[in-house]
DNA sequence: GATAGCTTTTGATGTAGAACAAAAACTGAT
DNA sequence: ATCAGTTTTTGTTCTACATCAAAAGCTATC
């Protein structure tokens, strides 16, 4: 059974029905196939993304060419460029879809308005950026600081059972910041 | 010369003067000495801390019983486990300061008790989380995924100049995820 | 079912920084 | 000034993972 934008809006903190409504009519349903980018580097990211299906990757290209996954978000997760977002100054990452996808999306001018409208809404984003954001990055944070890749890449299965299946091993291997080479070694329990 | 609570406090985002009355009050000025700990492992964070002079240090330590900085606060710094704070269970890390110590601080409670009252206090408590939670974790993020060793003290360097004369190499060494004998051959730039 | 284009695996060699050990340089208290 | 404790430096060896190279396995299209 899947989760409408209502249930998920609500499980992060409960909106009094007129903020709700008020806040629903200013997502708008969207979707896009494989490989389209909802962002590249040197624009501002101008939305918050809330995905139901689908899956994108969160990569910067470094001097050398090379493209160097930091993030994925798989089915329901929510999707923003934070510091491009919350500084609306031009990102460095991109963010590109590696399924086709469907999500819902808020503008950043239509947040804000809300957010001084609504002080329940200013409450439910404060939530939202608390565990959304801040939670995850320190984890991330934390385990690049003391995991080796192979303690890495278990707990990334162990979070997202699917991703062996749905994400390729380059990609992966980009994001637990080691080759394919050395993945594909791990994988083979040869390290 | 020297900012007060208030500067601080707008600085962040304009509050109604009815609205910063209320919440100077629920500030308390501290001082602690050399090697207090603000917060140890197994304690819930209760306290956010406005740090006006002083260091602060973030460490984990792991299961060889080695002390691993995070993070640290110098002087203007806010301070807290935001993971431990936002979510009011247990800390995994400490926080200890490597001066004697000045700061201002205000209870979870306190703080979740204002938000509710005000609205103003709300949106500046996002602009706070946006700005001195969000972007700073994301910085060390890409930080220690795309430089190395020697990059990464130089950008410390450059954040902080006053870092070399007021925090041990040991201390810096850890911070940086690599050995003191790295980071001192580094310094005498034999790497 | 052959061809082309990805993705993954296997092998050999190289390197940044760890680990261990010990010396040297500071710091501070007596 | 002297001794003890801490902090920093120097030297050697070791290891996780990178890099380079090539083979093997998929998948998709005509």
């Amino acid at each position: 059974m899947k989760a409408t934008l209502e249930d998920t809006i609500q499980s992060i903190y409960l909106l009094p029905e007129q903020a709700l409504k008020d806040v629903l009519e200013h997502f708008h349903h969207q979707e896009y196939p494989k490989n389209y980018f909802l962002l590249k580097p040197g624009k501002t990211c101008k939305h918050l993304w809330f995905m139901t299906k689908g899956v994108a990757r969160y990569f910067y290209t470094n001097d050398q060419g090379k493209e160097m996954n930091t993030w994925f978000s798989l089915d329901t997760q929510i999707i923003t460029d934070t510091t491009s977002f919350v500084k609306q100054e031009p990102a460095q990452e991109s963010i590109q879809l590696i399924e086709d996808s469907e999500m819902y999306s808020i503008e950043y001018t239509a947040l804000q308005a809300l957010l001084q409208k609504h002080h329940s809404f200013a409450l439910w984003y404060i939530k939202l950026v608390e565990l959304n954001y801040v939670t995850q990055i320190e984890d991330r944070l934390s385990d690049l600081q003391f995991l080796d890749a192979k303690q890495r890449y278990q707990k990334l299965l162990n979070l997202y059972p699917e991703i062996a299946n749905r994400i390729s091993l380059g990609n992966i291997a980009s994001y637990l910041n080691i080759t394919q080479e050395t993945l594909s070694r791990i994988r083979a329990d040869k390290l």
